[in-house]
DNA sequence: GTCTTTAATACGGGATGCGTAAAAAGTAGC
DNA sequence: GCTACTTTTTACGCATCCCGTATTAAAGAC
């Protein structure tokens, strides 16, 4: 059916969900432009805005003088109430783990990032971690802890956001984490997991380059390549609620086996692991070992291919060329207004598009190549935090007409 | 935003759709048992269903004993009234073209068969075919023609259903044929144009094996593999509203060379034209002269593969197992519930199932083929031009919720 | 023929959105 | 500084909708 029955009351909800939505997305506004942009009745709009301020989540800023005439009664500008509610988004990597409190508007207020190493740790430890850095970054924020209303995390691998559990990540020790629930107990608070490819989409939708798109996709290259899925104006999460997989969609190749035993899946070629072991082969033996390296591999394969290195342009533009393959797939069957591809800088980008770019055309149905645009956009840990908390703050927004999930 | 502004007539065209989905798809219902299964109040289904009684899509048809106790005043069971409306659905193909008039329960009320084989005809040609077997059909019925809705029609090749233009089909000699505004232009009736895979998909929706489904694909084998989208209640078909490509999918191999220029392509192993080719090279030179070849070139494989024949089944096999790799594809991307395989004969899916499978099991991620199921489905052409014809209906049942599209 | 049981329909209450009219809150001009 | 004007915002009345209860309708049970 995929929308509820309709009663009086939903009715209300879904004017009220519509002019939230039309004021979160304008930041600063006035009734007559609400009305004006949602067909909604100025007397509608004057009930419904009276109401969620009663409700305080918005609140009258300031007033503007209209638009040319200078005349006339001026427009009283609306806005959320930033401290109406506050969510944690937080997001765990193998290198580093990053906490974010984020207003009702969906603001940064205060973050704390640990650039903690984490592999196979027990689930205790890493709580113990978080649990920590939340509380840091809520006292520095100051700002009253009853008014937090939950928490959105991020965890790499794995993962089923019905059940809140994290499968076989490289972080945790144990095969399987019920991480929502191990948070949920230890604070107090609704705690809501997802992939961090998922957190990226929900990020640009909310914040980002997607913000009208009624389909795109997002590919996050970081430990592995992953990919998150917006279609009809939700994430994608199919049958299993995993979400789609994207490492192991298979690009073709020489036969390279993957870790997970199959032949020619896209991490047999891009993953961390194996970028590793190539960069060994190319770069020499000194390569690993240097700091830059250390720090972030595929960062200084990108300096090294900028400043002119070809082992590292070969090997960068072999990434992309595979990722391109990958991305083939996507706008064969998907064919969604936008793929954005997430990467750690901008040299990166730089260093892949080109052979990304040939490979998805060389690969992809023309006519559905040139409706897809592809993005390049530089992986931010605050952006993806943000999507972390964005995927609670949508439970308070949340959309009344679909049952819920 | 996705859905509209509610005010008190869309909230009552909301659930007036919702009590014709619901007499829709039990066929016989009563007013209680509506009203238990919509969860509206038993007054509002009577109000509703007594405005679609006066309208005319919906009659008292008899009385039912009441449940288990037989007693109390019997129930009224409600039924849609048949000629309500009619719809043709067509559905063109190189070998067969199939025109069949559905009333508004969506059942076949008459149908006519052309077996003329179209290859690069004029359009004037196949507009005019059309037109007599709309006639006959028509006439056979012996109904109201003013009664006729509309037409849906399903054409090979690439399809642009937002311009109702087909693009480069087998059938037609035009490159570029604005068949919609042809048949609208001799018929005086709205007509919808889609591929054949987004009518297989709409018939398995409306009255096959995915009633309930909120996601799921068909993949269709016809002179060329394609593929229909289901996601989140509806058609997916992407930012060119072609709907997805699938035959244009890299399955990897030894790198042939498909007519599109790319390598690897699906169709490049599974067209007819290729199979035909490969059956002339693995079957020995009477083969293809053979009548039943000549009548259809798979179901001669798979007959002989029943029967024994090594050849054929290695043959059977290959498809199967490129297919599979195709439709692992789907299954990491999308993940969907059901993916049902159109085949046009029962012996055809036994010949290819094991190899399709195993491919599909060997390159999707287990998870998720785990919680894809595949299904083959003889595909039946009555099935198709009710798709069709769905295609059609649906615009009288039309949800209210959505912005036009 | 009357009683019991269940289905379907009026009726009144509550909530919603809309259009119009009145009040509010500024600017412009003198 | 006051008045006229313009535009925003709110108040009021009306129409529509859904729901719960009471009432009527239509059967079988006795």
């Amino acid at each position: 059916m995929g929308v509820k029955i309709a009663d009086p009351l939903l009715m209300r909800e879904i004017n009220k969900y519509h002019v939230l939505e039309t004021i979160r997305h304008h930041g600063q506004i006035s009734r007559v432009e609400i009305s004006e942009r949602t067909l909604l009745s100025g007397t509608t709009v004057s009930a419904i805005t009276g109401a969620l301020i009663e409700e305080g989540l918005i609140q009258a800023t300031h007033t503007q003088v209209n638009g040319e005439s200078q005349r006339g009664r001026p427009r009283v500008l609306l806005g959320l109430v930033p401290d109406a509610a506050y969510v944690l988004g937080i997001k765990i990597s193998e290198a580093m783990t990053t906490v974010t409190l984020v207003d009702f508007r969906g603001e940064s207020v205060s973050s704390v990032q640990l650039p903690v190493r984490l592999a196979r740790q027990p689930a205790e430890v890493i709580a113990d971690l978080i649990e920590d850095a939340m509380d840091d970054c809520v006292n520095k924020a100051d700002i009253d802890r009853k008014r937090i209303r939950g928490i959105g995390i991020g965890v790499p691998g794995l993962v089923d956001p019905r059940s809140g559990k994290s499968y076989s990540s490289s972080v945790f020790g144990e095969r399987e984490v019920p991480i929502t629930s191990l948070l949920e107990g230890r604070t107090g608070l609704p705690v809501k997991l997802e992939k961090p490819a998922n957190l990226m989409a929900l990020a640009e939708s909310w914040f980002g380059y997607a913000q009208s798109e009624r389909s795109f996709a997002v590919v996050a290259l970081d430990q592995t390549a992953s990919l998150g899925l917006w279609v009809e104006a939700d994430l994608h999460r199919g049958a299993s609620t995993l979400g789609p997989t994207f490492g192991h969609i298979k690009v073709g190749g020489a036969g390279v086996v993957c870790e997970c035993g199959q032949r020619d899946c896209l991490n047999a070629y891009v993953s961390e692991a194996v970028i590793r072991r190539k960069a060994a082969d190319a770069m020499g033996p000194d390569f690993l070992g240097s700091a830059a390296a250390r720090a972030d591999l595929k960062q200084a394969l990108a300096d090294a291919a900028v400043t002119g290195n070809p082992a590292a342009s070969a090997l960068l533009a072999e990434l992309g060329e595979k990722l391109g393959v990958g991305i083939s797939h996507i706008i064969n069957l998907i064919n969604p207004e936008k793929i954005i591809i997430a990467l750690e800088s901008a040299q990166l980008g730089e260093a892949m598009a080109p052979a990304l770019r040939a490979a998805a055309e060389a690969n992809s149905f023309r006519a559905h190549f040139a409706t897809t645009e592809l993005i390049f956009h530089t992986l931010d840990d605050q952006l993806w935090a943000r999507g972390a908390a964005a995927l609670m703050l949508r439970d308070i927004y949340s959309a009344p007409w679909t049952p819920a999930y």
